[in-house]
This record gives C-alpha cells, sequence and structure tokens, in this order.
RNA sequence: GCGGAAGUAGCUCAUUUGGUAGAGCGGAAGCCUUCCAAGCUUCAGGUGGCGGGUUCGAGCCCCGUCUUCCGCUCCA
C-alpha cells in the first residue's frame, strides 16, 4: 500500500511537471480541490472527449448530442430532489443506516421534555384535584424545573450552534443528551454535515431583483429539461440517447484525492430513453457497452471491476459502478443506472408540460425510463494517466519514466527529430513535419543530444519519433522510432502518413 | 473536522550550536556531435509560505496564520 501511494504522488508531481495539471490558483496557495490542465493534459482530456463523443453519437445513428447550459432554472432542482435532500444538517445513524436532519432530532428531543412536563402536571392535576394551580405546580415541581432548565440550556446552546454552523457542536449535543436513533435505537451517529451539495449564485445585476440559481451538480437534468426538444427536432424514435459532455460542480466536504474528487469536474453522459418495462434490457446492454469501451482503451481488464448498487438511490431501481484500480484502490470511474421515469416524471409535475412520447408502435402514450451512462472525464483521465506511467530500468542500466499512453489519445502523436543540429537535416525536418502537422499533433525538437529527446518523449507520452538523419538527404528515408519497445524501423517519407494512420488508429 | 509532520531556486534537497543562502538535476544560449539520460562553456532563477515577536543580527528561536502531506473521520 506505502509504495501505491508513493506511485500516486510521483504521478501527480510527474503530471505537474510535464505539463499535464496544475493545482488551482497556485501562486495563490492553490484553491482546494480544483485543478487546471496544461499544455499536455488539455491534449489528453481532449482526445479522451473526442473518443468518448465518436464511440457514443458517432457510432450510434439513435444517440444524439447536446450542450445545455451549466445555469437552470431552480425549480429543475427542486423536480430533481437535489434542494431538498442535500440543504439540511443532515447526520446518519451507522447502524440503521437511516439518515435525519440533525436539527429535527434535537427538536424531537425537546419536544419530549415538553411532553414530560405536561404529563408531569396533568397527574399533579389528577391528585390535587380543583385546588391544582398549574402556574404554582410549574414554577416549583423540582422535575419541571430541572426539566425546563434542561430546554433552556439545549436552546441556548443549540440555536447559536445552528447558526455560526458549528455541526460540531451540534453532534456533541446529540451526543451529551443520548438521543437514539428510532429505528436501530443506538446512539452509533456519524458526523453532522451540511448538505449544501450545490454551489449558487446570483443572476441578475441588479440585487434586489437577484435570483438565487444553482451551478448544476450534474449534467443529466440538462438532458431531461430537452427531452421534448431534442426528441422533436431531431425527429427520434424510442429507443434513443442524448448525449452530452460538460462541467459540474459539487461542494464536496472531503477532497483531497487529486482529479479523483474534484470540486468542480466534467461528466460524459447519455441519458437512454426507453419502453417502460424494457428498461433492464437496456440497462445491462449498456453496461456490457460501457465495459467494453473501456477495454478498448488498451487498458487490462483486470483494472476493472463492477459494483452492483444494492442500496439505490431514490430515482433508481438498478445501479453499477464500473470501478477502476487506480492506485489509491478500486474506484467508480462510470455509473450505469436505471433511472425509471423518475426525472421526467418530476418535471411533468412540475412544469405542468407533459414530457411524454407517443409510441406509434404500441398506439400508446408513456413517459419513458431512461437509463443512463455517466462517466467522469476527469477520472478517465486520472486512469489513463495512472495506468500509463511507469519507470523503467534497461538493460544498460539507465533508468526511464514512461507514459504508455494509448496512441490515439496520446497528447503528442509524433515527433520530429532532426538527428543532428547542422547539415541541412532541421531544415529536411521542418519539411516533413510541415506536411504532417495538419493531420497529427506533431513536435519539432533539435536540441540535445537525441537520445535525451526521445526520452523526453517518452516521459510526454509521444507514442513515435520520427527522425531525419544524414541517409535521409539521400534516399528520402527516416526512421520511426516505437516508445514501447524502442525499436526502429526505416520507411519512406512517403509512407509515412500512412504508417502513422496505422499506428495511430490502434 | 480532529491529531501529527512539513513548508529554502522549476524538481530533489543541503546550509554543524542564530552571523545577511548552496549543490545536483532541470531550463535557456552556444560549442561538439558517434541514433537512445549523466561531453564542454556561459547565463537566468530564491524578499527561505505569509505576518508578527525576541536579538546588534533569524532560513535557523517564539507566537499567529495559510497551504501541503500522513493518519482518523466522512464520502451522490
Amino acid at each position: 500500500m506505502a509504495s501505491n501511494e508513493e506511485l500516486f504522488r510521483k504521478i501527480i508531481a510527474h503530471a505537474k511537471e510535464y505539463g499535464f495539471v496544475f493545482p488551482s490558483s497556485e501562486i495563490y496557495d492553490g484553491l482546494s480541490a480544483v485543478y487546471d490542465y496544461g499544455p499536455f493534459g488539455v491534449e489528453l482530456k481532449n482526445n479522451i472527449k473526442e473518443y468518448w463523443w465518436k464511440s457514443m453519437v458517432q457510432y450510434h445513428e439513435n444517440i444524439v448530442g447536446l450542450d445545455a447550459a451549466i445555469f437552470m432554472h431552480p425549480a429543475v432542482w427542486k423536480a430533481s430532489g437535489h434542494v431538498d435532500a442535500f440543504n439540511d444538517p443532515m447526520i446518519d445513524n451507522k447502524d440503521s443506516k437511516k439518515r435525519y436532519r440533525a436539527d429535527v432530532l434535537v427538536e424531537d428531543f425537546i419536544l419530549k421534555l415538553e411532553d414530560k412536563i405536561e404529563k408531569e402536571a396533568e397527574k399533579a392535576a389528577k391528585r390535587f384535584g380543583d385546588t391544582f394551580d398549574g402556574k404554582m405546580f410549574r414554577e416549583t415541581n423540582p422535575r419541571v424545573l430541572e426539566n425546563l432548565q434542561k430546554i433552556q440550556e439545549i436552546k441556548q446552546r443549540f440555536y447559536p450552534a445552528l447558526e455560526r454552523n458549528d455541526l460540531a457542536d451540534v453532534k456533541l449535543l446529540i451526543e451529551e443528551l443520548g438521543i437514539v436513533c428510532p429505528i436501530s435505537g443506538s446512539r452509533n451517529w456519524t458526523e453532522v454535515r451540511q448538505f449544501n451539495l450545490m454551489f449558487s449564485t446570483q443572476m441578475g445585476s441588479v440585487n434586489e431583483d437577484a435570483n438565487t440559481i444553482f451551478l448544476r451538480p450534474e449534467t443529466a437534468q440538462g438532458i431531461f429539461v430537452n427531452f421534448l426538444n431534442v426528441q422533436k427536432s431531431a425527429r427520434m424514435k424510442i429507443p434513443f440517447g442524448i448525449a452530452q459532455i460538460g462541467k459540474a460542480f459539487r461542494n464536496e466536504i472531503v477532497a483531497r484525492q487529486f482529479l479523483f474528487r474534484m470540486r468542480e469536474f466534467e461528466q460524459m453522459e447519455m441519458q437512454y430513453f426507453v419502453r417502460p418495462g424494457e428498461e433492464m434490457k437496456w440497462y445491462s446492454y449498456w453496461k456490457d457497452e460501457r465495459m467494453k469501451w473501456h477495454l478498448s482503451l488498451g487498458i487490462p481488464a483486470e483494472k476493472y471491476r463492477f459494483h452492483d448498487h444494492d442500496k439505490l438511490a431514490h430515482y433508481a431501481n438498478a445501479a453499477a459502478d464500473i470501478e477502476f484500480e487506480f492506485p489509491i484502490g478500486f474506484k467508480e470511474i462510470e455509473g450505469i443506472h436505471s433511472r425509471t421515469n423518475f426525472d421526467l416524471g418530476a418535471h411533468q409535475e412540475y412544469s405542468g408540460k407533459k414530457m411524454q412520447y407517443f409510441d406509434q408502435e404500441l398506439d400508446e402514450r408513456y413517459v419513458p425510463y431512461v437509463v443512463e451512462t455517466s462517466i467522469g472525464l476527469d477520472r478517465t483521465f486520472l486512469a489513463v494517466l495512472s495506468n500509463a506511467y511507469r519507470e523503467e530500468k534497461l538493460d544498460d542500466g539507465s533508468e526511464r519514466v514512461v507514459l504508455g499512453i494509448p496512441a490515439r489519445l496520446a497528447p503528442i502523436k509524433v515527433a520530429i527529430l532532426p538527428l543532428i543540429k547542422k547539415d541541412g537535416l532541421p531544415e529536411k525536418a521542418r519539411e516533413l513535419m510541415d506536411t504532417l502537422k495538419y493531420d497529427y499533433r506533431c513536435f519539432y525538437e533539435e536540441k540535445d543530444t537525441i537520445g535525451r529527446r526521445y526520452r523526453r518523449m517518452d516521459a510526454l507520452g509521444t507514442p513515435y519519433c520520427l527522425t531525419v538523419d544524414h541517409q535521409t538527404l539521400k534516399d528520402d528515408t527516416v526512421t520511426i522510432r516505437d516508445r514501447d519497445t524502442m525499436k526502429q524501423e526505416r520507411i519512406r517519407i512517403t509512407d509515412v502518413s500512412i504508417v502513422l494512420r496505422e499506428k495511430v488508429a490502434k
């Protein structure tokens, strides 16, 4: 385990050193759980996006794209359940796995105490009959006084604690009061957490007109609210899918896991709309499809596994994660969820618009069911990067650091290197560069010895290096060097483009 | 969130008990050039995380603060 953490640290350092990923706002000490993609990182990220988009949209006639705005009407998040589920101080009981609002637990406890006082008074009233003075009793009875004082103490502590968001004190109070879970009867509580999962901001330049709106915590809702627009304008027939790549934002409580858990992240999602009753068929279809996609990246199968959910979110009737073995262990990289008709149904209810589809074959109108595939772009980036990173000891005793990034995803596809910086080799190399740069992301480099330049390209994950030497001037051939095997072969300049196309597509 | 450790050049680190900062690697320019790091020359780059205190004098001592890392906690 220790060596894996070491590895993770090395990958993070390498990512920074070689221009893949920088901590956000680093010169101001950074911004926690936010990262920037550097010159080579953005290339890799774009390549992953492009590959996903092609796999989903271009290769499926019945899947179309969408790019919905990050800002959406606040009602969207009401309908989706995000507002209610994530805005209160919550606490979980570890035994019953039940989640409670912490403020409700305490207030219920206060009610119980008040109840006790009531009962005490009732009993006394019976005992004393007509001579009973309720007011006097409450002012003098020791047990009543004790409870009253307790209520007073709780209130004086509880409300200020809520006011200043002192969740630790709220938990302490719950523990000190000995509040138990009504289901498990245990006092085994988690920390109290404020579930303001969503970031908010103001829309409207004048303050008084300002409306609080949220930065979307998932891209899916942009698809759901456009369901009718897309279905009608693109004349889609069920089953069909809508795909989208975009940023989403979550106020994570604990981040600290590099790209794995960021406050601002990017999702690649596809919502597949199906007939009610057929959702399980499509759910298992997409589970298979998505796993195949991951394996097509050339990453070994043993790095992946499925994790089926037993506990389901409020909107799902089946859910599985595809997990990847990061250096920090197996973690979710993609989720495949059968979301039922929950979302479209909720939007239909809240908006009053019919979110329905008329199925001509069935001669029936219905709210479609949805199967979602949702993959974390940043997590995929991290998976590719951590799978690619390796340190090698070579036969001659030297070492090298290589990023074995699949060629089709590599930031730089090919480096063009004159063997030495004179005898007209740079000029010849430039010529070659000019013929290739429209089709491939190229990198030209003439400084330092050829060996050092190869190593630099290895560290960037550049799969191929073309070297222009003296023989090139004579017969128009160059050597092409393979990053992984370090082997070279000599090919004709006129064949370079074809050879590259074949290799890069692999 | 709690506890521990650390913050000196792009990176890795050094600076013996406080006396106004160095190395290797990397980078840039040039030389040489035999296709797989470590040949030669030159150069750039640090208000020692930030703020305050003690002292004639602080990177080194004290306090505060921020950030990072590790552990625990937590994790749609």
